[in-house]
DNA sequence: CAGCATCCCTCCGGATACTG
DNA sequence: CAGTATCCGGAGGGATGCTG
């Protein structure tokens, strides 16, 4: 939970912890990731990192989500322990979701790596424009 | 190019990038983030951030991936502008993958949140046993 | 309001066989 | 050695309709 500088190990320790677990498939780094590669983590954790919302609020906040994705992906955030659910019992009922002290960590992380894309999205496009180009 | 600290913006800021572009589905740093997605990618790039490696190495150093998906991957991070391709016209040819400049510097972006991954997939592990239990 | 159920389809990714 | 070509199953994900 610490939220502060991380002392990065080197680069080959970090592929190593990628290809432990004797059986590849059981490395729990490359599980934690898979969990996040979804199409629409990585944009609700954003969404929730600014403040708790509602389920009907998210789905205007993101309209492009389709209702089942919405819920889906919100039940995998939870159940990995991103993510809380609370029910408020009033009539109609609301729900609202907001992040874990794990959850908040984590997109500490994330964060990072929206940073840099955010930064670098014109580099890659302009890569991907030359490398199509001259595949042409 | 610099891989120097950055100073983070707000949380709320980082969300609207990611929802910028008025059509959702080309914001520019969704696209970055789903090409970084697959289910091989980071693992590759944290081997290649190690040192180049020629195509049959990466196969043996990462034993459960398909020819085929080593292929495609190294194909889209190569488009991507993150990894170069040499090819040496030796006889049999043999062709080196390393990262680029931009490679690099996307990785260390990435490497907070492999880190993140190491240090915590326990607790996300024990999250999801917790949640599971208590569904059945 | 906040979902579950159902149908359907795309495409990711694995297995196998073949080339320069 | 370093790929391409094909086939194929299954998961990911969209649209629609119904419930408490």
């Amino acid at each position: 939970m610490d939220s502060s500088i991380v002392k990065l190990r080197s680069k080959l320790e970090v592929y190593k912890a990628m290809t432990d677990g004797g059986n590849l498939s059981d490395c729990p780094v490359r599980d934690v990731i898979q969990g996040l590669s979804g199409k629409w983590s990585s944009l609700l954790m954003a969404a929730l990192a600014e403040q708790p919302y509602r389920f009907g609020e998210l789905r205007r906040l993101v309209p492009d989500i389709s209702q089942r994705m919405l819920t889906q992906t919100l039940y995998d955030l939870q159940r990995d322990g991103y993510v809380h659910r609370e029910v408020f019992p009033t009539k109609p009922p609301s729900v609202e979701y907001s992040l874990t002290d794990l959850g908040r960590s984590m997109f500490e992380a994330l964060q990072h790596l929206l940073q840099w894309a955010e930064n670098n999205h014109d580099a890659v496009r302009g890569a991907r424009a030359t490398f199509d180009a001259g595949q042409a």
